[in-house]
DNA sequence: TTGAAAGCGATACCAA
DNA sequence: TTGGTATCGCTTTCAA
């Protein structure tokens, strides 16, 4: 690999001139080009490693999310790829598998490597930024809140609960069960909570035997759906309160007897790669993807200078603005 | 952020010194304690950038992949991450979009990162290594082949298309349809020609009425679907030879009338996500996960000097073994 | 076992 | 506008 040494020498200039050409930076048109030439004449590529230790920073964007597997997390990186592209970034996807013990490594790295920063779904509401905050490199929190002082893009998770839990109410279900996160995550509770509340409100009963814990994926949805099939009667209706869960409650579902009184199911999320027509089943779509495009962009505006006060926004169900 | 001359300053030790003990080099054991209590003291981390500059790598491994949405790469991603990790590499995961600049671009910044290298999934036959090559860093291409004297794994598909067609056929389908992918994929050639080859066998036709190209998403699945429904008299079955595309065409046949008499549906691929019972599917598995690792395992025996040439590892339904 | 010091390749300051 | 050069933080050779 030719180095930028030997680009200069073979157009004349210095290696500051060269620098300067790469960068963009005013330099007179004739070394321009000679420069030019010769970079292309010997196949240079700039090494970033050296770039990165004399600047202090990459552009590189690091992207953590507890599980890559998980279509709501992927097309939040479809978003952020898109918005940091055009920003000159590329992105790094890093998969926590929500082990925070894999996420703070991941991080570390990102630190180390002198990325221009992370934006992050944390695997727990202590998440510590470890080196990125001594080197006060650019973070965005988001899906899951945190105690720090950094911008979070997330949803009302409350009210996603409430509103999807009204809306089985309105087609008529009275006995409705949830299925919850890993308790001690946030989004979880808090959905959890918008349920109840929908519950109270409508003089209906949130009964404890109707509510699941499950992990966040499609065997916990299974399981605790199979689960909450061994109560009689049954729920006329199981809200599913993220969409890995809502997959398993499906299957578990399907694998029942009892045709047309099986419970309903409501979801909180998407479910892009459904096998059947999903249609008939009341959904509270997230947009993951909006989520990402506002995150990268709050991100960027760290990285133009913006030193506001950490940010707090809220996406509707709409995908869209803040609260105030 | 502490440097290492700060920790060896206060470690009364040398820079080389702290060198050594972080790389886990024999340095007198009192010197040893002194180096990591001053790195403790001072929340020392390693600056990579520094690292790789002087070593000439760094231990981040490059995986791309033309879809991140689709759950086959982020199975593959899984299998990847799992194995890399025990050695001590991060991966960073790049979605090339199936677009031929994105990947050659995320390949020239892994080239010019000083990464360890890449695994990649190509976006054409053609691919160019550029940087990588020209810094002989360790390449293993997966899924589709290439041109280029390089490692690669990935699978039969003649054999996965002949398996499927027959396996309808055993069930006593006679008029099987394909929704092949883009032209010029390799991928979905051959499992059309496997197609082709297992109706041939039969003694059955593979008219060109039932033969659909998709590009390999849900919507093409769904859209080709859809055209083949139109046909009259229908087929008896489908064969989707990719796991996007078969959800598609679920939906697609889902949204039909017909009932019974809709056509059986066969998928090269697995359906993670799937809403309904699929067990009535044929269904030809493959494993995205021991690709994953293989290719991993590959690319590890390479980092650690294996010189030999480039192997071509063929992996079969069952996730296992080269061909000889 | 240890330390001094060269050097990885690019950037940016300073002087011209 | 340009070039010379110090510098970023670490690894590694060489000599002790």
């Amino acid at each position: 690999m030719a180095t930028m040494a030997e680009v200069a020498a073979r157009a004349g200039v210095s290696t500051a001139t060269v620098s300067r050409v790469l960068a963009g930076k005013p330099v007179r048109p004739d070394s321009a080009e000679a420069v030019r030439a010769a970079a292309a004449a010997l196949d240079y590529e700039l090494d970033r490693t050296a770039r990165s230790l004399r600047r202090r920073y990459s552009d590189l964007l690091a992207l953590v999310v507890p599980d890559v597997e998980n279509p709501f997390f992927t097309a939040v990186a479809r978003g952020v790829e898109d918005t940091a592209r055009r920003a000159g970034l590329s992105v790094v996807l890093c998969n926590s598998d929500d082990d925070v013990q894999k996420e703070s490594r991941y991080l570390a790295i990102a630190a180390s490597e002198n990325m221009a920063g992370a934006i992050v779904a944390p695997a727990a509401s202590d998440l510590s930024l470890g080196g990125l905050a001594r080197k006060r490199a650019t973070v965005v929190v988001i899906d899951r809140s945190i105690e720090a002082d950094v911008d979070q893009v997330g949803f009302d998770n409350v009210a996603l609960g409430r509103e999807a839990t009204h809306r089985l109410i309105a087609r008529g279900c009275r006995r409705i069960a949830c299925i919850s996160g890993p308790r001690g995550m946030g989004t979880a509770r808090d959905r959890e909570i918008g349920w109840r509340a929908a519950l109270t409100e409508s003089g209906l009963d949130a009964s404890p035997e109707f509510l699941r814990h499950a992990n966040f994926r499609v065997d916990g949805g299974r399981r605790a759906t199979e689960d909450l099939l061994r109560v009689t009667p049954w729920p006329d209706a199981v809200l599913a309160t993220n969409n890995m869960v809502a997959i398993g409650a499906l299957q578990a579902m399907a694998a029942a007897p009892g045709g047309a009184t099986r419970p309903e199911v409501a979801v909180i999320g998407d479910l892009p790669f459904a096998t059947t027509d999903v249609s008939g089943l009341v959904q509270v779509p997230l947009r993951p993807r909006e989520l990402g495009i506002r995150a990268a962009e709050m991100f960027l505006e760290r990285l133009e200078g913006f030193r506001g006060a950490a940010r707090r926004v809220v996406l509707d169900g709409a995908g869209a603005a803040p609260p105030g």
